[in-house]
This record gives structure tokens, C-alpha cells and sequence, in this order.
DNA sequence: TCTTTATGGTGAG
DNA sequence: TCACCCTAAAGAT
């Protein structure tokens, strides 16, 4: 679950059973941390904070729990104390009297002192997330232009968390397609109706993504594709993963390419490229 | 049983 | 830009 949507999302459902309540039981799986599981028994969960795909667990004696799920990590939250069955590795257990959530698989997991987290060095890079709630439009329009975004390409912008924390590469393909931009155009060589459209883009399908737990299609076109049986997989995307399928909005096989060492998808006729690619 | 791939990120050169 | 780290599932053999 690695986007900052679905991070949001798993935050959401960690906040509702944790926040407020007291720490019942508590457990590190990978060993350098171990011996800090006695220090949250008693503590209760002040609040979830995710900032782009990294979420802080703040609790009320001063320390917070950094975790990054990075490609593998995935939280579960179950009633009462039961596991789930799974070969998965535990990282991490967080219970009360009546819940448990539980992170497996993740690796980059660590201990702070809340006070110190702005020493942190990937937090500290990290420019405005894009599930922030009070980012408007307006807002990201205005950050696509600072420098030294404006002269980068769309796609390196894209996955820089830098630039927007907590877009990836599925989010990346997908707002562009839906501003209808080519992914090696530059901000700087956007006119004014295409910089809005990006802006506009990039809050509504990472919001959208939240909303539906990971699908950014439009809800008539994803409940018409339900309807005709697809797999859960094959209708959550407009271009990404779909290498020569039809565009949903043209019918032109969608392309797919490469850059920044991760796979990028874009339709090249909804999305005409610098020199008409 | 192997190799490959992945919605992520780091650090060296 | 590239090699590398991380872990799990899917694909190839």
C-alpha cells in the first residue's frame, strides 16, 4: 500500500482504534528494536501523522514511532488480539484492550524522540504533502513553478518527494494523463490553462485515490468496467499497467516507456508529446 | 526451484 | 546513471 493516499487511508484506520486509548501490548520484530517495546506499554497514541508516504505514530511520553512501508509494507488492523494468518513478517504490533494493529514486511522502522523528528533526513526533504488537506490548487500550481521545478521534466517532478511528498509511480502516471500532458514536458513550457489543469489534477486523483482505496478512474467509468468483470487490478487505472490497451477516453494503445528507472505509461494521443510524439 | 518484478529509497561516482 | 537494499508474489524453468 505505498502511495500517499493509501498511507493516508491505513493511518485513518490505525487513528480510529488506537488514538486515546492506552497501549496494552507492544512489539518491535526486527531485533535492533526490541528493547523499545517496553517504553510504549502504558503510553497512549496521541495521533497518526503521515507526511507523503511516511507515517508518525506520536505518543503522549514524547516518542514517536517513524515507519516508511516502502514497496512491501502493509498494516492490518484486527479486532481483539488474534493475528492474522500469514508468512508475513511481523515489524511491528501496537495493541489495546480491544484492537491490534499490526505493520508487517516494512523494514524502515525507528524510534524518536518527537522533539528530534526534525532532525530526521527524509522528512526533512520532503516538500508539501499532497494529502494535506489544506493544499489547495492554487498551492501546487504555485510550487510547480518555483525553481527549480519549473525547468525539470514532468516525470522526473513526478516521483521527486521533494518537489510533492507522497506521490508515486502509479499517481505519477496517472495525473498526467488526466491533465492531458506528455511526461517529458517542463512546467516552464506550460501555458497558464495547462498549469492549472496539472495543479487541479494532481489534488483530484490523489484524493480520488484515497477516497477509493487505490483506484483513480472516474466512479462511472470504474463502475462500468466492475460491470464487465474485470479483475480489481485491470479497472483501477486510466494508462498505468495498461501497455497497448486502448485508451479508455480515445481507443489509441497506450504506451509504455521509462523513465527514472521506473515504468511510466502515458496515451500518446491524449497526452501529445514536445515534438508531437 | 529458479528468476523477475514491484505502488520506494539510498549513496557512490 | 547505476548498483544496491529491502521483502513478497508472480512468472519462468
Amino acid at each position: 500500500m505505498p502511495e500517499g493516499p493509501e498511507i493516508r487511508r491505513a493511518a485513518d484506520n490505525i487513528a480510529a482504534v488506537l488514538v486515546g486509548r492506552e497501549i496494552t501490548g507492544a512489539r518491535f520484530g526486527l531485533p535492533r528494536l526490541r528493547r523499545h517495546a517496553r517504553s510504549f506499554l502504558g503510553r497512549r497514541v496521541i495521533d497518526i501523522e503521515t507526511r507523503g508516504k511516511a507515517m508518525l505514530t506520536h505518543f503522549d511520553h514524547g516518542q514517536s514511532i517513524y515507519s516508511h512501508n516502502q514497496l512491501y509494507g502493509v498494516w492490518h488492523v484486527v479486532e481483539g488480539h488474534t493475528l492474522p494468518e500469514t508468512s508475513r513478517s511481523l515489524r511491528l504490533l501496537l495493541q489495546t484492550q480491544t484492537h491490534s494493529a499490526i505493520l508487517y514486511s516494512a523494514s524502515d522502522i525507528s524510534v524518536w524522540q518527537t522533539a528530534e523528528l526534525a532532525d530526521h533526513p527524509f522528512l526533512a526533504r520532503l516538500g508539501p504533502d499532497i494529502m494535506d488537506p489544506g493544499l489547495t490548487w492554487r498551492d501546487v500550481s504555485r510550487r510547480i513553478q518555483e525553481q527549480p521545478f519549473r525547468e525539470r521534466e514532468l516525470a522526473a517532478l513526478y516521483l521527486d518527494q521533494a518537489f510533492l511528498a507522497g506521490n508515486g509511480n502509479y499517481l505519477r502516471s496517472e495525473i498526467l494523463f488526466d491533465a492531458g500532458l506528455h511526461p517529458r514536458k517542463r512546467p516552464s513550457a506550460l501555458s497558464r490553462g495547462e498549469l492549472g489543469r496539472l495543479a487541479r489534477s494532481t489534488l483530484a486523483i490523489s484524493r480520488r485515490s484515497y477516497e477509493t482505496g487505490g483506484i483513480t478512474l472516474a466512479p462511472r467509468l470504474a463502475n462500468q468496467l466492475v460491470k464487465q468483470g474485470l479483475k480489481r487490478e485491470r479497472r483501477r487505472f486510466y494508462v498505468f499497467g495498461r501497455s497497448d490497451r486502448p485508451c479508455y477516453r480515445c481507443g489509441t494503445p497506450i504506451s509504455r516507456s521509462e523513465a527514472n528507472s521506473r515504468r511510466l505509461y502515458h496515451c500518446p494521443h491524449c497526452q501529445p508529446g514536445p515534438s508531437g510524439e
